[in-house]
DNA sequence: AGCACGCCGACT
DNA sequence: GTCGGCGTGCTC
């Protein structure tokens, strides 16, 4: 109680909720909501973000600290993203001051001031200037920088490496006290260059359509559906060249591993105007940089993963979120968003369209066009000459297989191969076998942390955990009855690739999986290898399913449809289908007609059928219908509570207050369901035995009413600080 | 999460 | 006699 200024800080802290400051009157003027502060915090002193400013405090006055320090004179968050990542705080159920963390690029959560791209050259100093150019015959290197720097007088670093003149030599220059190193802030480029360094492609009518229904001028979401190889990209490219155009700024967020050359290129090559990419691969300074130029609207076209919808924007004209489905755009520990979801309500607080593009897209948002919610843009040509795959299945319920090969698909790639083309073999499993085994007891080597089997890796010739960083050696015979007959049972690419190198010696097998890829370049280096064109035969994960473009393939065979077909998580279906749909439109790009062939012990499955018979629209609506029979996510929203500890018992426990708390809150009735506590699929991992209990509402601000209180609870409940547990909301794994 | 305080085993 | 193990308690 005081009528002096109180700034409520958001602190790096796992506590939900802000930290009152007093203001001190000799740090002059207020600051504005959006500023960083270093303030005192238990012992230490932390960089926290002003997020309010008020006069009164449930506090006592004497309890409260004074601010230490202002870091910024102008707020670095506009309000629009302080709004949003307040807003995704309580609907993640996450703490602020770790919400806002994520929102800052790392040298700026740590407290540095905001880097700022500058422009850096050399130039004569007065001494230098009055050499002759015939001076320093004895150092040609520097004689040459003499006589560049006399004629044009500045020059950068950049302009001397042609030259071959290296840093080493300027620095020698620099030291005689010949030349100096001058840096001035880079000044926005204000010449009216011609925005377009390329013609954009020609749109075909649904394209045309597509492009002509997204209102730029106000809030809509657009899911853009289309197949792959459909054009979706040159009509968000046509898109942005609109928004640009009239001032304003875009921002396409992209999936983690589709961060490749080529879509990145297109855009480069599309736009003379400044594109910045942040992703992973940059210094903490490259992407604090590139963050700024995106505040400040340097930057016209921002493209990035997950955590750029955090990138704040001086004009937001357009958000763009490619492969929509993809589950890399929820973030899966830590602050649980959804980036996807957040685009939504970014876009409708920014007054700004929002396009969502996919080949296969999200029940979400399939029920949300359901809804009238979304508008569904639907691009189903391919331009050119390309035509749709053709479909074919294998029963192999009843076939002897060759390792995981039937004939038919045997002779299938064999025709193929010798008529000159390429075929792409889709094994979601990496490593040379899931499963070893002893004949002769039964035996079966499994992780002791993970109630998970080893794989088999043949080529390091160990065992390892896919669950955790277990490995050991394989051994030659059984630890239990010490038999030698130890053997692998089931499919792995590695041993795929060993069973199609002994099938079809004549021509070359390509693996690619994480084991495959872990070197830099790599991938590039085998996508280079596959377009050159040879027939050859890709053997790979889900890797081969994801960006990656290979024209010569006219066969796409996958080994093993069943995987997702009876997972305990409800969204495995989903995935599945998503994953074999995108894996089959790599096939029969070019001028080649495409085959799709799909092994599979379900072939009469309706699931199976409608992906195989129609395509994805079929097989979406018909999981529709499934979910909403089910009552499951979309047509309600979902809350897990997770809790992971040495002691299973009292992770069980924990959750089970959970639940009374949250059956007082809210109790169970038509609307509201509870379940659990039960054991995760994987009951034991890492060592640690995990529970879950989920919570379903129909309304999703009951839901959200419901978890705001309990999560308060539950992080001052005595149990919950001997057990791990967490809170996701929308969860996309069930794992 | 940090970072303290706090009370019990093997070492200069 | 101390160094240090990690239990539990607090941060405006």
């Amino acid at each position: 109680m005081t009528d002096s200024a109180i700034l409520r800080v958001a602190v790096p802290s796992p506590l939900r909720r802000l930290f009152d400051y007093l203001w001190p009157a000799d740090l002059g003027p207020l600051p504005a909501p959006g500023c960083r502060v270093l303030v005192p915090f238990g012992r230490r002193k932390v960089v926290g973000m002003v997020v309010e400013v008020t006069d009164h405090s449930d506090f006592h006055l004497s309890k409260l600290k004074p601010v230490t320090q202002l870091l910024d004179s102008q707020p670095l968050l506009p309000e629009p993203m302080l709004q949003l990542c307040k807003w995704a705080a309580g609907y993640y159920q996450h703490p602020i001051g770790d919400a806002l963390g994520t929102a800052l690029p790392a040298l700026l959560r740590k407290g540095e001031a905001v880097p700022e791209q500058r422009h850096t050259y050399w130039q004569l100093t007065p001494h230098g200037k009055g050499l002759p150019a015939s001076a320093l015959a004895r150092a040609p290197r520097q004689q040459q920088v003499l006589q560049h720097l006399q004629r044009y007088r500045t020059a950068s670093r950049a302009a001397f490496q042609p030259l071959g003149i290296t840093l080493t030599v300027l620095k020698q220059l620099e030291q005689k006290g010949l030349i100096e190193a001058v840096s001035t802030p880079l000044l926005q480029s204000s010449d009216p260059v011609e925005l377009l360094s390329e013609t954009p492609l020609p749109l075909y009518p649904q394209q045309q359509q597509a492009l002509d229904a997204i209102e730029l001028h106000n809030f809509h979401c657009y899911l853009l559906d289309g197949e792959t190889g459909s054009g979706k990209t040159e009509v968000y490219l046509q898109a942005i060249e609109k928004v640009v155009r009239y001032g304003r700024q875009a921002l396409v967020l992209i999936p983690e591993i589709s961060l490749t050359p080529q879509t990145l290129s297109r855009f480069q090559a599309r736009f003379n105007c400044s594109v910045v990419v942040l992703h992973s691969g940059l210094t903490d300074r490259e992407r604090a940089l590139g963050w700024n130029a995106a505040r400040t609207g340097q930057a016209a076209i921002i493209i990035g993963t997950r955590s750029a919808i955090f990138t704040p924007l001086h004009k937001p004209g357009l958000l763009i979120v490619d492969e929509e489905h993809d589950n890399s755009f929820k973030q899966q520990d830590g602050f649980r968003y959804s980036a996807r979801d957040l685009a939504v309500i970014r876009a409708s607080r920014e007054e700004i369209p929002l396009i969502l593009g996919s080949a296969t897209p999200s029940l979400e948002s399939l029920h949300n066009c359901q809804q009238q919610r979304y508008t569904r843009l639907i691009l189903s040509q391919r331009p050119g000459s390309a035509q749709q795959p053709r479909w074919q299945t294998v029963n192999i319920r009843q076939h002897r297989l060759s390792a995981g090969y039937s004939r038919e698909l045997i002779e299938a790639m064999q025709q193929q191969l010798n008529e000159g083309n390429q075929v792409l073999v889709f094994l979601n499993r990496r490593g040379f076998a899931p499963t070893l085994s002893c004949h002769q007891c039964g035996w079966i080597a499994n992780c002791y942390r993970c109630e998970a089997r080893l794989t088999v890796h043949r080529h390091i010739n160990r065992l390892l955990c896919h669950h955790c960083e277990y490995q050991q050696a394989v051994p030659n015979s059984c630890p239990d009855c010490h038999s030698a007959q130890l053997q692998c049972i089931g499919q792995g690419t590695e041993r795929s690739e060993e069973i199609l190198e002994a099938l079809f010696p004549q021509y070359p097998v390509i693996r690619v999986d994480r084991d495959t890829t872990r070197r830099k370049q790599a991938m590039q280096a085998m996508v280079d290898r596959v377009n050159g064109g040879e027939p050859c035969i890709l053997i790979g994960t889900q890797m081969l399913a994801k960006g990656h473009h290979f024209p010569n393939v006219t066969l796409v065979a996958i080994l093993d449809a069943d995987g997702g077909l009876f997972s305990a998580d409800f969204r495995a279906p989903e995935k599945m289908g998503q994953l074999i749909t995108q894996v089959a439109g790599r096939a029969g790009r070019g001028d080649k007609p495409g085959t799709v062939i799909l092994q599979s012990h379900h072939c009469d499955h309706p699931l199976i059928a409608s992906l195989v018979q129609q395509d994805y629209r079929s097989f979406s609506d018909m999981l529709l219908a499934e979910r909403h029979l089910a009552q499951l996510p979309p047509f309600r929203h979902m809350a897990l509570l997770r809790a992971e500890a040495a002691d299973g018992q009292a992770a069980a426990e924990f959750l089970q207050y959970a639940r009374q708390c949250a059956e007082q809150l809210l109790p169970a009735s038509p609307d509201t369901g509870y379940l659990g506590p039960l054991p995760a699929a994987m009951e034991k991992r890492n060592g640690r035995f995990r529970h879950q209990l989920s919570i379903t509402c129909r309304e999703r601000p009951r839901l959200q009413q419901l978890m705001s209180p309990l999560s308060v609870m539950l992080e001052q409940s005595p149990l919950g600080a001997k057990v791990r547990w967490s809170v996701d909301i929308d969860p996309q794994d069930m794992t």
